[in-house]
DNA sequence: AGATATGTATTACGGGTGTTATATAACATT
DNA sequence: AATGTTATATAACACCCGTAATACATATCT
């Protein structure tokens, strides 16, 4: 008979990836990742320190899922699918949203990266373009927690009754006013970024705090 | 005349608070109540028929928590006074309002209630008065979403150098954009209107399914 | 083939949870 | 004073969790 199917740290992620999909990370268990890959809890811990590390990775996972939906185009608006991309994913994986950006986290797994990413994606943009990168900063950021919002809102159902069009179109809708604010707004004065001033930057390296 | 309760539901509730305030609703247990109180669990399951009913009046103790929050006038716009007490509580409280806003909530409960408090509240607002009455609900969900995006991101530390005048700055641009915006398409045309559809309605009643 | 190493399964410990059954103590009524 | 009522305390049950110790089976090496 062969011998039975070692379990890799990679199955291990998969396993814990579809449980955090379908439970939440409060349902992540080393006993329910091992009955979702059909083994005992012996590889879990063979692969990974203790439970924290494999949630850790299985989080890591879940932002290179976000920024896949992030790259594909369902409109012409390269800027606007940016957006689309975050609040597929969110539909799509409600908890994994919540594993993510709605849970006190110190990791900040999700954040820093991901942010320099999409800065890196609006400085080719034409109309973009004519803003100063600090404005650019500015209005990312005020698109991100527009995004956000309207990403937490679908995935801890606080708005039933809406429709998938609709948010796409509030989206939109709020994209052109923001974007219309900050080109208004443009150039800004040095008194006028003051007053702003820690919005200016972002952290752009996870804050790993060795403990 | 019966005999006087020692621990009356007011006081579970206020310990329950207590409670969430300081580890969440996961750490919100009938022992930690019980602790936080003084006394046993026996009390709990006197005054509440389960846990999970005692959450619920929690939940509904820190939107009254919220909603005080709201009425306070700490700049002279009353419209952003609304965006500045959801975050002022986010900041105060960020459990609180994580166990509001941040979980998959079947029970709806800050929903459509809060929401309703606040529309009426705009009605009277002189600046949006010249607005259709289904204007003025699209202009809340927006201004909403970037609050409660806003908000998010300080109660779950996404953002951590960020400066507290900064966040208000950001939140009273914003504000202005999203106004501005709002007055440039007033009025809406019907086909406008049809194509943001299910965002003109609120769910008004909290969706108590009874199960 | 036999010994060894290694990945896996099983089991167990200690601690957390919701909930309930029982015991106790303080009050109200008779 | 005795009784009944009721709020509270205690303890127990069953279930979850993280994690470690142990047992086992299989692949590899000598």
């Amino acid at each position: 008979m062969v011998r039975k199917t070692i379990f890799s740290r990679a199955d291990v992620v998969k396993a814990g990836l579809a449980v955090m999909d379908k439970g939440g990370v409060e349902n992540l268990s080393a006993r329910r990742v091992a009955e979702e890959m059909g083994a005992s809890t012996a590889p879990v811990y063979s692969n990974f320190a203790n439970m924290d590390d494999l949630v850790m990775a299985v989080k890591m996972a879940a932002v290179e899922l976000l920024l896949e939906s992030t790259l594909e185009n369902p409109t012409d608006n390269p800027f606007l699918n940016m957006g689309v991309g975050v609040l597929e994913f969110a539909r799509k994986h409600p908890l994994l949203y919540g594993a993510l950006f709605l849970q006190a986290n110190d990791e900040c797994v999700a954040g820093p990266g991901f942010m320099k990413e999409l800065l890196e994606r609006m400085a080719v943009l034409p109309d973009l373009e004519q803003l100063k990168p600090v404005e650019r900063i500015i209005l990312l950021r005020k698109m991100s927690l527009f995004t956000h919002g309207l990403a937490t809102h679908i995935c801890t159902g606080l708005q039933p009754g809406i429709e998938w069009k609709d948010v796409l179109n509030l989206l939109d809708e709020a994209g052109d006013a923001i974007l219309a604010d900050a080109v208004a707004r443009s150039p800004r004065t040095e008194e006028d970024l003051a007053s702003l001033g820690s919005l200016c930057e972002f952290p752009l390296q996870p804050t790993k705090d060795a403990k």
